[in-house]
DNA sequence: TAGTAAACGAGACGGTACGTCGCGTCTTAAT
DNA sequence: ATTAAGACGCGACGTACCGTCTCGTTTACTA
């Protein structure tokens, strides 16, 4: 008894040769070398069909990055609130440094000025502090904590720590850049005694 | 002994009115609003001229941005670690959150992708981290750090959480967050205990 | 008795509403502004059914000229030659001067490249040309004429200098155009003498 | 010491090529089979350059018919009225059934809703007009017309008949239609008497 | 003070992509 | 059987900038 038919109505029948073309498109040849006629192009799906489900590039490039969830996320209890923070810091650096993702991200930066993608950016930033909230209750429960530590901020130190390094001051990160930078918003730096 | 008018002969005659209509324009209307004809239009310049100094776009809003020294910089001796850190997370705050500097942060973002854009910035932090430099000196003298502590850490930390917070999560600051992260990264996070 | 609602089944149910939206699309905005989308949009009538009964614009548009009989005609008996050939040329004069048929003239000379269209118009021109045979009739036997008198040739000059003048000079006619050229036909012109 | 250069700054510099591209697409696909696409891919001209100097279609099609002067007009003096309208009416059937300008002129009536192209028609027509004046100067001079005849009516009369004959009625012309015409105008219908 | 080379203005051009419109075809429901 | 609803491929529209080019004209330094 099972209607298949339409498969949720939402989006272009082929809205998944679209989404792996935008992406690709967007991999190769960064936010501006992407362009609806060249997605349209690469998936064989006509320009106009696409104008139709996706007013504008930027629209089109949130669709395909929330679709192919290029941006994932998880957070598991390593046990300590040192091992959390780590294991945040590195997923943030594997997400910029990664071959699909980071590319995604550096060209997210690229469309900020429109007020689609800077949304989306925002957003997508809320719900992975919303994933971390975890972490600090963890940690208060185990006495790591004070109450009166802002999360927020915590995670602005780390993950900006990382997207500054990476994307904007461009350099490479060393090893143990994670350990180091959790270990000194934990403990603070050393006073020379 | 007769100067001569000309300033070294190079850029163009006009050179202040194409990077003031370049700034304008990029303040206007973002970064890919920001377009050579335009700034033609506005400036006054005729096109092939700018074309015959500029070979990009990027290239003209590097030298705009370079000439009239848009980020500009200074450091303080505050007389403490604590206060000159704090001085320097004010000034990258107000950098990016002042009038004619944020926007031109903003869209410098957007092209980062582009080779030129991305090493003028790259250049530019580079430059202020030098000239950042002398504090840790200082602190180090006065017994306030150790040797073994990387300025470039401690300032990807501070800016970073400073960049992320304002561009990323495009989040407004409270007022003392220079204050909390600086006392976060000099004396770690409060445990419980 | 009980006479269907179907008129026949040829043609859409709502005929009625395509024919009135077609020929005020038609007025409004001339032969190319004339769209099936437009049509249906108007008429609240699906797009596909206006495809499914006529092939083509000019389908449609001959079905709506033919249907509303636009194109009025009927040719009394004057008593005259003279007076049946002047009652047929204003009737040539009205027919292209007047609100609904004269728009709808100039839009089929836009269309006479389309076979369709031009068929169509050929068809009315001799239809016409069929009932105004009987003015020739009446007048060779009142002995207005000789019998080798071309009926088609004389119409060609009257109806052809009405078309002429209105449509492609755009000039317009003052009055007593008709009886002057209906008597230079009848008489010829004058000569000095 | 001439200097050439700019021949004149009339018009793109491949006029000819663009109006060659124009006349030959509007025979073989008709008015609106002619577009500017394909007059720029045929031509090898860019579709941007043909928009900068026509603004649209009909602008070009005017340019184009003017510059290649497909509608061509003379008036001899045959020595008789007679043989002048003789001569004036078969110029007219030539223009209509030639093979260029005769598809021409039925293009151009596709385009008579349009301003641009009903002007220029109309400018054409007059034109015409005013170099057949002399024929009926002369045949006043001659005699064999009095003062009060109006020219305009007769070229109605002669060039209507063929008009609507070969565009409107879309009839073959039998031999011998211009001399029945113009003795028709000249001399009035035969009565049986 | 005249000559000359660099810089500039003017503007046509080929080209890519834009975003929109209407076409005519098609599939899938609902009536 | 007819109609509605609407996705789709397609072709053309007219526009905006791009970056390149040629050709004259100014400017201002220098010989």
């Amino acid at each position: 008894m099972f209607r298949a038919t339409r498969t949720e109505g939402r989006g272009p029948r082929q809205a998944a040769a679209i989404f792996q073309a935008t992406l690709d498109l967007l991999m190769q040849h960064g936010y501006d070398g992407l362009t609806i006629e060249g997605v349209a192009a690469r998936s064989k799906v006509n320009k106009t069909t696409i104008y139709r489900w996706y007013p504008s590039k930027d629209a089109l490039l949130a669709a395909a990055m929330i679709d192919r969830e290029v941006l994932e996320k998880n957070t598991e209890d390593t046990g300590s609130l040192r091992g959390d923070l780590i294991a945040v810091t590195h997923q943030v650096i594997r997400m910029l440094t990664a071959v699909p993702s980071g590319k995604v991200a550096t060209a997210a930066l690229g469309g900020l000025e429109r007020p689609g993608l800077a949304g989306l950016v925002r957003m997508f930033c809320a719900e992975r502090m919303e994933s971390e909230k975890p972490i600090f209750d963890r940690a208060r429960q185990r006495g790591e904590l004070t109450a009166d530590v802002d999360p927020a901020m915590v995670i602005d130190l780390l993950a900006g720590a990382v997207w500054y390094r990476v994307l904007i001051r461009q350099t490479a990160l060393e090893s143990g850049f994670a350990e180091a930078i959790v270990d000194t918003v934990l403990s603070g730096l050393p006073r020379s005694s």
